[in-house]
DNA sequence: AAATATTAGTCTGAACTAGGACTAATAGTC
DNA sequence: GACTATTAGTCCTAGTTCAGACTAATATTT
């Protein structure tokens, strides 16, 4: 491997998230929700509900977190915690009418508000980014427990 | 622009951030620090202090977190603020000695241990990614203000 | 069936996060 | 020089974050 010479990516990658999250972020509080908030309420939507557990593992959320978000989202009344009927430890988290019409108002006018960013970008760019952010991926989670 | 198909890589940056986080993270933490004091510490070390502005726009740590993270670099006695000189508005803050002695041991610690991830990549790989990155940062942030 | 291990979700504690109000100091304008 | 605008840092609030301890329920083992 060429020595350090991975420093500037690593650079470009926080910067870039975080100019992705800081572009996401101000659109979605101007819609009266948080990221983690929007977050799982367009993963519950379109959905009959889902377990905290694999809400958690959607949205990248851990469970410690979940609890939390998923309690102010019941709160507003966006969402509702059922148990499972197949397992008893188990909650099933889903979207209220109320949070059905969040999602349908909300979501849309996110991606349309995200997609302007990559007016200018080809299919031929947004692919190789894509490739390149994948292969880092891979790289980042496959040294998790050689190290 | 063709529609949607960015989706696929905001989710590949989301998850390519947290991946590079918690590898990150999970080292930072067993040296002690979290990752926002490394991030600060790394930042200081080799220079001679600088403003909590100049602290906030290199690490990207915004002032209101900065003061607390500052605050408990301090209570470790890792750093010390002092008046600038020039400007009666501003702090300077700076490694003490402890604080260059823990930066002289964790930063090429760290650096190394994020180095083996990139063990397997070739430079033309490193160029691309960063090529790719860079581009979707300036998208990211030329579009701030059109929106 | 009883003992053990695993799993789902909650709770706690310490820290980070952004945004905005606030204070003090500097800069710019008339 | 007085007025106004900007800037640097601090404080406050609400929310998120993770790790780890904990409880209850389910699986596995013996």
């Amino acid at each position: 491997m060429p020595k350090k010479s991975f420093l500037p990516i690593v650079r470009e990658l926080v910067r870039c998230y975080q100019a992705f999250e800081s572009h996401s972020a101000l659109h979605i509080r101007s819609m009266g929700l948080t990221p983690a908030q929007f977050d799982i309420v367009a993963t519950l939507g379109n959905t009959d509900g889902m377990s905290f557990k694999e809400l958690g593992e959607k949205t990248l959320i851990t469970k410690g977190t979940l609890t939390g978000v998923v309690d102010r989202l019941e709160a507003k009344q966006l969402v509702v915690r059922s148990a499972s009927p197949t397992d008893g430890r188990s909650q099933i988290v889903s979207l209220t009418a109320k949070g059905e019409a969040l999602f349908a108002d909300t979501f849309p006018a996110h991606i349309s508000h995200m997609g302007r960013v990559f007016v200018n970008f080809s299919a031929a760019d947004l692919k190789q980014a894509e490739t390149a952010l994948r292969q880092l991926r891979s790289a980042l989670e496959g040294t998790q427990e050689s190290a």
